[in-house]
DNA sequence: CGAGTTTGACCGGCGC
DNA sequence: GCGCCGGTCAAACTCG
């Protein structure tokens, strides 16, 4: 049960309030899905969960239709089995879903939001010459950029699902860490303002702190690293990151959790569901990364709703395959109450 | 030869 | 004002 308290902490970050979480949770249909429940101690233990609000999820979506948070914690896990990692202007999300999902929330939860201090205004360059100058204004620029940030902290696996293509640009030693950080900006246009910082954990070396700033100018390549002739960041990995590590494959479906991992026993049915569920997870993560790259180029889409099932869809699922009698049209209207609050 | 990486230098922000 | 620190630049280098 302990296993889902990341499920939990992913599914309560689309609530507004504590409140809305602890009802939904009373909710028979909702707690079906959400067995595990949080003492009031362990709540508040993660107070900055709660600064974070739906819109930070999924940000550039406000006014669609398309409001993932309703659903209940198992289908939000098996539709969403990764990071939620959505920032507004003002707050950043960290949101990891481990594979391993066995650690406590301590370890797990780290730098949940960011706030970033706007620019102070007129920083005056020290004139050493034009070039300074000029180079000066350039920083300030790309440093403006800055006010959007997302943290992510990834396994390896996890490095070969970046679909950007990257070039780096600096490392530096970090105080208090005994690995570098590695600076990228996006390559594939010129004018991108995308910035990726990379930074093994030094809590967790197996995992990597990745801090994405500014946005793409343009849509997302549709495949990584898709440069002509590009073939020597494929493993997103710097030469100090490599050491005793080998080249690691790109990530696959299999390497998602299952959401009833250690809490049901396994059936054939189960692996059914499973897999279909997760052939939709597939096809919904990769039309939701296309649907963000497109909003950043500007291209015009189709319509959100074309994208996702339909909550009928799912509740026939559930019956179909779980023989789980669910109501997911109350929960999106229940939801949408709150948002109108 | 083009594109990516390495690495020392430079810059601005910030704390003291 | 000074020094530390993180972020960026750009020349030199590497690789395919």
């Amino acid at each position: 049960m302990e296993d889902y308290w990341d499920l939990q902490a992913v599914v309560r970050s689309g609530y507004n309030t504590s409140e809305d979480f602890e009802n939904t949770m009373n909710n028979p249909a909702t707690s079906l899905f959400a067995p595990l429940s949080f003492e009031q101690d362990e709540l508040s233990a993660f107070p900055e969960i709660f600064e974070t609000t739906r819109e930070d999820h999924f940000h550039g979506l406000e006014g669609t239709n398309y409001s993932p948070s309703f659903y209940p914690p198992m289908l939000h896990q098996t539709l969403f089995p990764q990071s939620l990692l959505i920032s507004t202007t003002t707050t950043t999300t960290h949101m990891s879903i481990p594979k391993e999902v066995k650690q406590p929330p301590a370890q797990m939860v780290q730098r949940l939001v960011h706030q970033e201090k706007p620019l102070s205004g007129d920083a005056s360059c020290s004139a050493r010459g034009v070039d300074s100058v000029i180079r000066a204004d350039k920083m300030k620029k790309s440093r403006k950029n800055q006010h959007k940030k997302v943290v992510q902290e990834v396994t390896e696996d996890d490095l070969s699902s970046d679909k950007w293509a990257w070039r780096k640009y600096g490392q530096k030693p970090i105080k208090g860490s005994p690995y570098p950080r590695s600076y990228y900006r996006c390559s594939s246009s010129k004018g991108c303002l995308a910035r990726k910082q990379m930074e093994r954990s030094s809590t967790d070396p197996s995992t990597f702190n990745i801090t994405y700033t500014g946005e793409h100018s343009h849509p997302q390549p549709t495949r990584r690293n898709s440069l002509a002739g590009s073939t020597r960041n494929k493993s997103s990995l710097p030469k100090g990151f490599k050491a005793n590590e080998p080249n690691k494959s790109s990530i696959t479906m299999d390497s998602i959790p299952s959401p009833t991992t250690g809490s049901m026993a396994s059936s054939t049915e189960e692996d059914f569901v499973q897999q279909q569920v997760s052939i939709k997870t597939e096809q919904q993560e990769q039309s939701l990364e296309d649907y963000e790259s497109n909003i950043n180029g500007n291209i015009a889409m189709p319509d959100i709703d074309e994208l996702f099932p339909s909550l009928e869809d799912l509740e026939g699922l559930l019956l179909d395959q779980l023989n789980v009698p669910c109501s997911l049209m109350d929960h999106q209207q229940q939801f949408q109450a709150v948002d109108t609050r």
